[in-house]
RNA sequence: GGAGAGGUGGCAGAGUGGUUGAACGCGCACGCUUGGAAAGCGUGUUUACGGAAACGUAACGGGGGUUCGAAUCCCCCUCUCUCCGCCA
């Protein structure tokens, strides 16, 4: 959640950071700020109590240890008042407290300058285009057709044992995915990421570590006899291994990797959108996370850009990045720049890889820190991206690459599958 | 799943109702000492919030209770360890 402190040294930045998401934030921010000073207000009267009532305990503490019982017993009976004064402060500190909270919780993140004001995607700016279609043989097949006739992937079958929306990836087309993640994961090491693997179900406190929760419930899958989640990408457990931490100098580049699948539940879509691996409910991914200190953030999200391009140009993919508007970046990030490949067959662009800079939005929910020159505790930044998903990514190449003979597997990842074409069997 | 033991500062580990935010030790930082180092000596060394500061308040796994006063007593939850059971 947005820092009160930002909220209250610069008012007007963080309006306009919100404004970009057509959000109106006056009122909330108004109220924060009035919610807080009357809990400053309540805090410092609380203390003044317990001050007192902590020196009338001590003393007679004093007073029953050299036997003067009675004066003890005067001593006594004067705090009732006090401990009622204190409960009822207490209360309302309490209840102070809580409020500040709701309001924050609903805000979301401030995004940044350069970040377009717009309400949907049809604002979002196209800053780069890389790469050029394919040329293709005439009518060439989606790949939910090719899927079929190399018998890559079975989606009935995923349907027969467990639903819409998860697969079974068979044979070559398996083989295909573990070539895919291999090479994801080796490119992610060779960029100095340390590869993680991590648990697929996290409690609630992650979930709100990392914003999941409560904004996004329905989303996950929740595991109500255990009290767990599914995770909807790995980058809830890789952040959420330094929630709680306080790193002791300001000195850190973290880098981490890991490769899970990921679990949402799509509540709500339909339609030709979600055909073939379009949209699944579960799905392979290799996130790229970082923690860094807000001078060098900014360096970090340019370096993930970079990275992700890098992948997607070994594999001899047509891609384009985009700058999110407002409207479209999420609730925790600051700022996002989608990576979108395009499918030849479908003509369409597919989003592969979402990459964001949250600021101290992440970092505030999870405690998150280090240790400044000053020795004063700041707040880190978070970052993550996908490098990359996977679905789409291989529809894009099944598309792209399939030749009538078969469908050409990209150069470096022959290493990993063994075989340089998916031929029919 | 059953039985027992336990969760205290960076670590190790005292502390069973009173000036204990917490002994002693290790580690770490700074200083003294030294030609340099080790040893030695001294000082310091949790976090959050309020405050310009002095200082104050809170926190001994989490939550609740008893009490003028709780790390210490009571209740619930949770995690770890040991033994048994089960098991890829």
């Amino acid at each position: 959640m947005i820092e009160i402190q930002r909220i209250k040294e610069n008012k007007e930045e963080v309006l306009l950071g919100l404004s970009k998401r057509n959000i109106d934030a006056k009122q909330e921010v108004e109220q924060i700020i009035a919610l807080d000073h009357d809990w400053r207000l309540k805090k410092t009267q609380l203390q003044d109590v317990e001050t007192e009532l902590n020196a009338i305990s001590k003393q007679i503490g004093v007073l029953f240890s050299t036997g003067k019982q009675e004066e003890a017993k005067v001593l006594k009976s004067k705090t009732g008042a006090l401990k009622e004064a204190l409960q009822a402060f207490k209360i309302e500190e309490e209840a102070l407290e809580k409020k500040i909270q709701d309001v924050l919780f609903t805000l979301p993140n401030v995004c940044t300058q350069e970040v377009p004001a717009g309400k949907d995607e049809t604002a979002n700016e196209i800053i780069e285009e890389f790469g050029t279609s394919p040329s293709l043989e005439e009518a060439p097949l989606p790949h939910w057709e090719l899927a079929k006739e190399y018998t890559l992937i079975d989606f009935e079958l995923g349907v027969k044992v467990t639903g819409a929306g998860f697969p079974f990836y068979r044979g070559q087309g398996a083989r295909f995915q573990r070539a895919l993640v291999s090479f994801f994961l080796d490119e992610a090491v060779d960029a100095g990421y340390e590869e993680f693997i991590s648990p697929l179900m996290v409690n609630e406190n992650s979930g709100k570590g990392t914003g999941q929760l409560p904004d996004k419930e329905g989303q996950m899958y929740y595991i109500g006899a255990d009290d767990l989640y599914l995770i909807p990408t790995a980058e809830v457990p890789l952040t959420n291994i330094y929630r709680d931490v306080i790193l002791p100098d300001p000195n850190f580049s973290i880098k981490l990797t890991g490769h899970t699948p990921c679990f949402r539940r799509e509540a709500g879509s339909y339609g030709k959108d979600v055909r073939g691996l379009n949209r699944l409910h579960q799905f392979e991914k290799v996130e790229i996370v970082r923690i860094e200190t807000p001078e060098n953030s900014e360096k970090a999200l340019h370096e993930m850009i970079d990275h992700i391009k890098s992948l997607l140009q070994k594999l001899g993919l047509q891609y384009r990045v985009l700058r999110l508007c407002g409207g479209d970046t999420g609730f925790a990030a600051a700022i996002t720049y989608d990576f979108e490949v395009y499918s030849a067959a479908q003509e369409k662009w597919l989003e592969v890889s979402s990459v964001s800079r949250f600021d101290t939005f992440q970092s505030n929910r999870l405690k998150l820190r280090f240790k400044d020159e000053n020795k004063k505790s700041r707040l880190c930044h978070t970052l993550n991206g996908s490098a990359l998903a996977l679905p789409r990514i291989m529809a894009a190449l099944l598309e792209n690459n399939q030749v009538p003979t078969g469908i050409n597997i990209p150069e470096p990842l022959r290493k990993y599958t063994g075989f340089d074409m998916i031929t029919k069997k």
